[in-house]
DNA sequence: TGCCAGGCCCTCTTTAGGGCCTT
């Protein structure tokens, strides 16, 4: 656990709001280290409810599943110890994030660390992609992937290699000597039209 | 009761609307 480690985390979850009552019910998580995975974290927790059977289809996750799961907040205290203070990176951040600090009040607990969007990033390194959703990213950069989708740690991993290798390809094109995640998260509130610009400026010595 | 996400980003923009992206 060096001082580059980055941990990228996914979610499973009931509904698309925790603030209309939605919980997390997978969570699936890589650490980053070196320029490649070293860690792994994955757990299926039980909401205390069922969930609607387009999420069942959705992400394959079944009641039947969820009810022979740990609770969410036994599963949610593991993680938050996984996680500690690295900082951590998520594709759509904003989405994940709202859960997390949802899941995390429950227990009485806080994030500290910053949360940086491999979407908001991808945005700004491949403008041209034929779209920024997780999967287009890696049909189109051809990533490493078991073919799963929609669940947490299959995208946790395909994240992963996104974040990999967008910060190779920003080595190369800038010529930079490391792309720290500062940097990136610096980048992805850089407005997308001032991106080249600020990355070229960021790459002078 | 019925409704309810939320942020980014573009454009026929800023007194707004709609697509993308996450489940």
């Amino acid at each position: 656990m060096g001082n580059h480690s980055v941990i990228v985390l996914d979610f499973e979850t009931s509904g698309l709001s925790p603030s209309l009552g939605d919980r997390v019910i997978e969570v699936g998580a890589v650490r980053l280290e070196g320029g490649r995975i070293v860690e792994r974290f994955q757990g299926l927790m039980n909401p205390g409810f069922r969930v609607s059977s387009f999420i069942e289809g959705y992400t394959g996750i079944s009641n039947a599943m969820l009810a022979e799961a740990p609770p969410a907040a036994e599963v949610m205290r593991r993680f938050a110890g996984f996680i500690g203070e690295t900082p951590l990176v998520a594709h759509n951040a904003s989405f994940d994030r709202r859960f997390l600090d949802a899941e995390l009040e429950r227990l009485r607990l806080a994030r500290s660390q910053e949360m940086a969007c491999s979407m908001l990033v991808a945005r700004r390194v491949y403008p041209d992609a034929p779209g920024h959703s997780l999967e287009a990213l890696v049909r189109h950069k051809r990533l490493p992937t078991d073919g799963v989708h929609h669940r947490a740690l299959a995208d946790a991993e395909m994240t992963g290699h996104l974040w990999l290798r967008m910060i190779a390809d920003l080595q190369a094109e800038y010529r930079l000597n490391a792309v720290p995640f500062a940097l990136l998260q610096r980048l992805s509130k850089v407005s997308k039209a001032a991106a080249p610009a600020w990355l070229r400026q960021a790459a002078t010595p």
